[in-house]
DNA sequence: CACTCCCGCCAATTA
DNA sequence: TAATTGGCGGGAGTG
């Protein structure tokens, strides 16, 4: 009994030998037994100590016992099957204790309770599939063993597996960082394009290579071919660098993991049997078949599907062949994610089950950049999360540089993802796409490499959000989800919907208006010279965005977007995440009248929602302006655009979403974080026409803009563009009165300002005045925009709050005025109001559901953040 | 008996 | 060198 005692007392580290020791010893004295498995049972949950040692003790005692079983095991169930609930638990245990000793003989748990799969559901239960992405989860190995009760070893299981989908990353020793399954589809994805280069032949495939085409863009197949190794290398080992090189351990499980999964993605069937896999894992290994190998692998596999299996990624079955009946695993997490461009634009209404896919898709890539950005950028770069492993990790010690250098890479992600829609969407035209990114000359690379690495793990989920617009736009029921449609449930990614891009670590995001414009994506160059860097990061806006409201037009590049609530979930959910502030609102759509309104006119609210923002847009596409913009917009779009889509339909389907008049898309950077470090990028060239309003009003901005982390940033200036000056002034259309405010002066800021900002601060003072827009205040947040807008907007206004115009609803931020720059003050407010939510709730599925109320959403950050209406004109 | 897969030794890596 | 990771396979629990 003392030793027991002694164990329990032990800190953290398992003592596990002891225990076993002991229990072995005590072989003999099985009787005693009783007591000390009661202690024992308490002491999983207060105490630290290791499961394992309790499990012996109880083995050991029980072993003579078995009488007891049962009630033990009942004991034990509640005692395993507590994840969390610690108090219960130990109340319950000592119940137990007290009244028995049997029962801690019964049984220990049964095999079952303590197999790899449960285990790994309470470690799941632990964090949230879709963590804000401001918010950093640690583990702690020591910390997660002791309080789920077993060895460290068993945890090492898990988190290699989790490891291998991006789920989460090693930041040090000891420690873990959760990300939870925001990127999980691009991580998916990327496999399934590795797994059907690898093993394509041995399965057939839906896909090809296209995708990979799309989106490596040069890379393509190249190195496709070596792709395996690579990949897996790249999975890996993110980081950087060179890290590469690596360790070579690295690989079985977590290679083991990332190749399973790729068998599954690759298979058209989505089952596979447990010797087919370890077959080919073992060739793959190259090593001789033997016997026992086989028998490794597969022991191996088990583990490997425990974990999957409780990320609800496969499902254990049967399946009878000629020979009888074998074990398999079916593959029933997202599967489609699959298609890239095309997909996105043809079944774009659609999201498959999987939104998430089919954002990935588009985003995914890295590639984007094509040229500027990260060329290479295949996803091998990019799925280095992080994280970095070991070797990586060492790299970059500190955390807070390791975060910036996230953001960065965030940011570069997100743009080349734009990047990449854009291009695929216009893929010569270049203007078209809404969104467009700042073109970053040279820097690029800079920002490629960074990126990969880091950028996915956070970027990756919000930009399928993006990205999703476009396919997701058609959907249209929920205008904002679009993006996010891609998620499935809850999970959200970030954001839904399109308009924006949010991204998660970070904390801005983007909200994409309609963007499409165009003028991203030329402009950018523009800016982005100068600019800097900055364009560089320019992380383009999703044209997505454009959808809803554009969904007109906008169509094409997005598509539409779409919306739908998935996004809104998914909304709401990151909005858990925070970061984002806002969230926007995807609300647009609903209300067409809106459209008339053009947004502002609603002020109401109502659609504007949103947030939107306007921004953008762009092409003001929105509602009001919509017709002339429309016009300009459908023909850019269809320029850029494409044949995608038609516009037309889209613009129905969307319609909805579309209808509202615009949506607006911008980047949000979130407060918490401060602000201060992000800048705004915004797409230089938009301008032009884009902006310009249209004519009315609701030109608001086109732009496009990007937010960058300051870091990233922190070399450029800001680009402005150049254009700007003057412009806007104007307000279109009346729409806005508030307009007027906008003006901002811009220009000056414009200029090259660089990024700025600040919400508030700039905002506000400028406009003060909004009228409509604000609600509350004067809100001009939006303004802050400004800068940016206004040079690309120049023509574009930013509704009130932002802008111009129209409708675009801006989010206020709080102070804005006067103060400067401080937006991490602002935020908190926003924050808690819009954000709020999502990430109070937590829950994604709460928010799903308000996702469908949307509107209501969007009415309340309306307030919250004072849209703008816009006003009709 | 076959399927699962827990358990933990012990080597490889790291710190 | 100590601690952390994690490959590996014996062998036990299940059906």
């Amino acid at each position: 009994e003392n030793i027991f005692d002694r164990s329990r007392m032990a800190p953290k580290t398992p003592i596990k030998n002891e225990p076993i020791d002991l229990s072995k010893q005590k072989g003999c004295t099985p009787e005693r037994n009783p007591i000390t498995p009661v202690k024992i049972i308490d002491r999983p949950q207060p105490d630290p100590w290791t499961p394992t040692a309790n499990l012996k003790m109880l083995v050991s005692a029980a072993s003579p016992d078995m009488r007891d079983r049962e009630k033990k095991k009942e004991l034990f169930r509640p005692i395993e099957n507590s994840e969390q609930s610690d108090t219960p638990d130990s109340l319950q245990y000592d119940i137990v204790d007290d009244t028995t000793v049997d029962e801690f003989e019964k049984q220990r748990p049964s095999r079952k309770q303590k197999s790899l799969g449960l285990l790994c559901q309470k470690f799941l239960a632990r964090y949230p599939n879709y963590p804000l992405s401001t918010e950093k989860t640690t583990i702690s190995l020591d910390e997660v063993a002791s309080v789920l009760g077993v060895e460290r070893r068993r945890i090492y299981d898990i988190v290699n597996v989790l490891e291998s989908l991006h789920l989460v990353s090693r930041v040090a020793k000891n420690q873990y960082c959760w990300h939870g399954r925001h990127n999980l589809s691009q991580t998916l994805k990327m496999l399934q394009e590795a797994g059907e280069l690898q093993y394509g032949e041995l399965m057939t495939f839906q896909h090809k290579e296209q995708d990979l085409e799309y989106k490596f863009g040069e890379r393509k197949k190249e190195t496709i071919p070596h792709s395996q190794d690579r990949q897996l290398l790249d999975f890996s080992e993110p980081d950087c660098s060179s890290a590469s090189a690596n360790s070579r351990k690295d690989k079985s499980l977590r290679i083991m993991s990332q190749k399973f999964v790729m068998l599954f993605l690759v298979s058209k069937t989505k089952i596979v049997t447990l010797d087919i896999a370890a077959k080919i894992l073992i060739e793959e290994t190259q090593d001789t078949v033997d016997h026992s190998k086989f028998k490794t692998k597969v022991r191996r596999l088990y583990d490997i599907a425990n974990v999957l299996t409780s990320l609800g990624l496969i499902k254990k079955v049967h399946v009878t062949e000629e020979r009888g009946r074998k074990p398999a695993f079916k593959w029933i997490g997202p599967v489609e994610f699959s298609g890239k461009t095309d997909e996105l634009r043809g079944r774009s209404p659609t999201s498959d089950s999987l939104p998430e896919r089919a954002a990935c898709a588009q985003y995914q890539i890295c590639a984007a950049g094509k040229q500027r950005f990260t060329r290479h950028a295949s996803f091998n770069d990019a799925q280095p999360c992080e994280g970095t492993r070991r070797k990586a990790s060492s790299e970059p010690n500190s955390p807070h540089q390791e975060r910036q250098d996230e953001y960065c890479s965030k940011m570069i992600n997100l743009a080349a993802v734009c990047r990449q829609k854009i291009e695929e969407d216009t893929r010569n035209s270049s203007i078209t796409s809404p969104f467009s990114l700042l073109p970053v000359p040279g820097d690029s690379d800079f920002c490629v490499n960074p990126l990969p690495q880091a950028v996915f793990p956070v970027v990756q989920a919000e930009v399928p959000s993006l990205s999703l617009p476009t396919g997701i736009s058609s959907q249209g029921p929920h205008p904002s989800t679009p993006a996010a449609s891609k998620t499935e449930n809850g999970k959200t990614t970030l954001v839904p919907n399109q308009p924006f891009l949010c991204f998660p670590s970070s904390s801005f995001f983007m909200l994409c208006g309609g963007l499409q414009e165009n003028n991203l994506s030329e402009t950018l160059p523009t800016a982005g010279d100068k600019g800097n860097r900055s364009a560089k990061v320019e992380a383009v806006i999703p044209p997505a965005v454009c959808q809803k409201r554009s969904s007109h037009k906008c169509t094409s590049p997005s598509s539409p977007a779409d919306d739908e609530e998935p996004a809104a979930k998914k909304q709401t959910m990151e909005q858990s995440d925070l970061p984002l502030s806002l969230v926007v609102p995807k609300k647009p759509l609903e209300s067409p009248k809106a459209e008339s309104t053009p947004g502002i006119g609603c002020p109401s609210a109502v659609h504007l929602e949103t947030y939107s923002l306007d921004l953008a847009h762009p092409a003001a596409p929105e509602a009001t302006s919509k017709e002339s913009l429309d016009c300009q917009e459908q023909e850019k779009r269809s320029q850029n655009t494409d044949p995608d889509e038609p516009p037309p339909g889209n613009e129905h389907i969307p319609k909805e979403n579309a209808n509202q008049p615009f949506q607006p898309q911008y980047l949000y950077v979130q407060p918490t974080t401060g602000l201060s470090s992000f800048n705004f990028l915004f797409s230089a060239n938009q301008a032009p026409g884009a902006i310009s309003l249209a004519s009315n009003q609701l030109p608001s901005l086109s732009v496009p803009c990007v937010m960058v982390p300051s870091a990233a940033l922190a070399s450029f200036p800001l680009v402005c563009s150049p254009s700007f000056a003057s412009p806007l002034s104007p307000v279109p259309d009346g729409s806005f009165s508030a307009a007027g405010s906008m003006n901002f002066s811009m220009s000056s800021l414009a200029s090259t300002t660089p990024v700025f900002i600040s919400t508030t601060a700039m905002v506000t003072p400028k406009v003060s005045p909004a009228p409509s827009v604000d609600l509350q205040q004067p809100a001009h947040p939006a303004l802050h925009l400004s800068p940016v807008l206004t040079r690309s907007c120049s023509a574009v206004k930013l509704d009130s709050p932002v802008c111009v115009g129209h409708p675009v609803t801006l989010l206020k931020l709080q102070q804005p005025s006067s103060t400067p720059l401080t937006p991490k003050s602002i935020r908190p407010a926003h924050h808690e109001a819009f954000f709020k939510t999502p990430g109070s709730l937590g829950d994604p599925v709460a928010w799903k559901k308000n996702e469908g109320n949307q509107t209501r959403n969007a009415s309340s950050v309306q307030r919250r953040l004072e849209i703008s209406g816009t006003n009709p004109d």
